[in-house]
DNA sequence: ATGAAAGCGCTAACAC
DNA sequence: GTGTTAGCGCTTTCAT
C-alpha cells in the first residue's frame, strides 16, 4: 500500500471524474454551481483518490491561513500550559489551528519567533511579551497591520495593542480584602515588583490611568494590596512588602528571613505562582503553625495547594479563559470586527481553603 | 505608520531595485549567482521595503513546509506541556515551527486533527494516540508516506510505526527493586491497568516480544513490576493490584479502601501521575505515617512532591527528552536518514525522598 | 551574470 | 452549467 507521497489534486480528481478542473473545484470548494451529476462524478473520484485540499495553496490565493501564531515564555509552565489550551480550543472551534513558540524570555528568541510566524503568514498572533525596553519586533507587525494582542502584560511602547490579561490589582485586592475580613491587620505581600513603597503609594491613590496601565503586572498586584489597605484604613508599611526575586529558592530564603526577624505580621499573602511555592517552603521549613501562627494566601491554583495541610487558599487566575479570550479576539479581528473593548481584563477569583481561619481573630 | 497589510514580494523588491525577478530570487534565497552590484542593489531595496519572503509560496514550489504537527490528548497535563516544551525546542533548533493540537481522548477529534495537520502539508506529525481500536486516520497518513511517530504508546494496529516513550516497564521495576532492597516484602501496586493477574503474569514471564509491545503503558509498568517481585523471588498478590480508572478521586477512594480493609502491605507504588495525587489524598485523609506504616513511591516528578512532609519519592520520566526525541527521530525521517533504531525507550529514574525509609526495615 | 517563462495547487472572473 | 485563463509568491531550468 505504502504509495509515493504526492496525495492527488484537484486536477487528478477533474481528469479521473472526466471534467474541466474548475468544474471539480467548485464540487469540492462547494462554491458556483454544478449538474447533480458533475457533483456526483467529482465526489466519487475525490473519494477514490483519497483527495486532501492543499491548504497552502488555498491560503496564496485567499490570504488567508486560518493559523494562529502564540508566543509565550514557557509552555511547561502550568499558567501558560493553560492559557495555551484555552487559546487552542477557542482558535479551534472557530477553524483555526495555532503555531506555538517559547521564548524562553529571551528577546532575541521572541523577535525571531514572531518573524518566522509573520512569514508563515499566520492571520494573528498572541504574545505575552518579554519585558524589554524595546519590542521593536512586535511593534512591526502591528504596524503591518496584524493582528496582535499582549497577553498577561503589557508594554510600555505597546500601549496602542489590546491586553488580555487577569485584573491583577483586584486580584490581590480580593485576598487582602479577605484578610482583613478575618481581622487580620498586619499583611504581609511577598512581591516581585521592585519600585518603593512611596512610588506605589503614589499610584494606588490615583486612578486606573495610563501610569497604572503600563505596571507590570507584579506592581499592579501590589497596588491592589495598598488599595485594600486604605479601604480599610489600614496604612501600608515598608517592612510589610517582602521583596523577592521570581523564583522559589528566592522566595523561600526571602519569606525565612522575615520568619527570622522580628517584624510582626499575622497574615502573608504571595503575588505569584513561583513566590507561593517558595513562602510555603519557608513556612514549612520555619514550622509555622498555619493559619494559627499566621494566614496565607497564595496565588494560582497549583496542584499541590490541595494537597497539603492545611490546604492553602489562593487566588485564582482564569487561565483557560484568558487564553481563550485572546484567542476570540484576535479572530474577531481577524475577520475585521471592531473589538468589544480595547482590552479584556479577567476578574480571578479567591478559593477560600484551610489556611486561612474563618473565625475573625483579634 | 499604519500601512495596510500585504508585505512586500520578491517583485517589488526587484523592480526597486530595478532587475529581474529571478535576480532578486537568487540574491534573496543566495543561490545562483549574481553581481556584487546586484547583490547590494537587491539587499538594500528589500530592506528598505521590509522584504519577508512568503514561506507559503516556497512550501508550495518545495513541498517542504518545514511546520510539524503534534497531537496530544491534553497540552495541560504537565506530563504532555513537558513533551511538547522538548517537542518545540528540538523542532525550532532544527528549523521547524511547531502545529499543536488537543484531542481530549476523543477519536473524532483526534482523526480530524490529522487530517488538518495533513491538509497544512506538515512535515511530519508526533502522536500521542488516543487508545481505540480503528485509528485510520494516523494508518492513512502514515500510509500516504508522511513521516509519523508515536509518543507515549503504540497502537495494536500501528505496530510497524516507531514508537518514542519511557521504558514503562524498567521505570515500576525500579521503584520496586529499591522498595525490595529497603527490605519491603508486601508492595502494593496501584494500576490503571485491567488484565488480569494471570494474563499478565504470563506476559511478565515471556520475553519483551510484540505481545509485550503492544500493551498500554499502565500494563507494561504492572509487567515491570511482577518481574521486580520475580527477580527477587517474591510472589504476587492478587489483593495488593489495586485497580483504579485515571482519575484522583478513583485513586483515592481505592486506595482507602485498600487501607481500610485487611491486607496488609508496607510499601505503596502508584503507577502515574493522577493515581499518585489520589493515593497521597487517601494516605493523608487515613493519616498514615509514611514511611513508618507505608513506604509510598509515586510517579511523575510533580512540583508538590517536594513540598509535602515527607517529600514524596517518585519515578521521573525524562518528559522533555521524550518530545525532544520524536522532534529529532520525525526530522531524521523528512531528511530521508533511515532511523538509528525503530523504537527510542528513554530511562525513567528514581528519585529517593522522604516517603521511603532508607534503613532496612524487617 | 542575468532575464524570460513555466509551474507548485488552488480560486475566481469571464466567456461560452 | 461548464471550461478557459490568469494569478497568488516563489524557485528553477533554460536561453542569452
Amino acid at each position: 500500500m505504502t504509495q509515493r507521497h504526492a496525495s492527488a489534486t484537484i486536477i487528478d480528481v477533474a481528469r479521473e471524474a472526466g471534467v474541466s478542473k474548475s468544474a471539480a473545484a467548485r464540487v469540492l470548494a462547494r462554491s458556483g454551481s454544478a449538474s447533480p451529476q458533475t457533483k456526483r462524478k467529482v465526489l466519487e473520484a475525490a473519494e477514490r483518490l483519497g483527495y486532501r485540499p492543499n491548504q497552502l495553496a488555498k491560503a496564496m490565493k485567499s490570504g488567508l491561513t486560518h493559523t494562529l501564531g502564540v508566543v509565550l515564555p514557557d509552555i511547561a509552565n502550568p499558567f501558560f500550559s493553560a492559557v495555551l489550551r484555552g487559546f487552542t480550543d477557542a482558535a479551534r472551534s472557530a477553524g483555526f489551528e495555532v503555531l506555538v513558540s517559547n521564548t524562553d524570555n529571551d528577546p532575541e528568541i521572541e523577535s525571531s519567533s514572531i518573524e518566522l510566524l509573520a512569514e508563515k503568514r499566520v492571520d494573528g498572533i498572541a504574545i505575552a511579551p518579554v519585558l524589554q525596553e524595546d519590542p521593536r519586533a512586535i511593534a512591526r507587525i502591528a504596524d503591518e497591520g496584524i493582528p496582535v494582542v499582549l497577553l498577561d502584560r503589557r508594554l510600555p511602547s505597546l500601549a496602542a495593542l489590546p491586553l488580555v490579561s487577569a485584573d491583577h490589582a483586584d486580584a490581590t485586592a480580593q485576598a487582602v480584602r479577605a484578610l482583613i475580613d478575618t481581622g487580620h491587620t498586619r499583611i504581609a505581600l511577598l512581591t516581585e515588583a521592585t519600585q518603593s513603597l512611596e512610588e506605589l503609594s503614589a499610584i494606588a491613590a490615583g486612578p486606573d490611568d495610563e501610569h497604572f496601565a503600563l505596571l507590570r503586572p507584579s506592581a499592579q498586584r501590589v497596588i491592589g494590596y495598598l488599595r485594600a489597605l486604605t479601604d480599610a484604613e489600614l496604612s501600608a508599611d515598608e517592612h510589610l512588602l517582602l521583596r523577592s526575586a521570581y523564583s522559589v529558592d528566592d522566595a523561600q530564603r526571602t519569606v525565612e528571613a522575615f520568619l527570622d526577624s522580628n517584624v510582626t505580621a499575622t497574615a502573608l499573602h504571595s503575588t505569584d505562582a513561583a513566590l507561593t511555592s517558595g513562602a510555603y517552603r519557608a513556612l514549612t521549613s520555619r514550622d509555622i503553625a498555619v493559619p494559627d501562627d499566621l494566614a496565607f494566601i497564595g496565588f494560582d491554583d497549583q496542584d499541590w495547594t490541595t494537597l497539603v495541610r492545611p490546604t492553602v487558599s489562593v487566588i485564582d487566575q482564569p487561565r483557560q479563559r484568558l487564553g481563550a479570550t485572546a484567542a476570540t479576539t484576535l479572530i474577531g479581528a481577524i475577520r475585521g470586527q471592531a473589538p468589544a473593548a480595547h482590552d479584556h481584563l479577567l476578574k480571578a477569583s479567591l478559593l477560600m481553603r484551610d489556611s486561612v481561619s474563618s473565625a475573625t481573630q483579634a
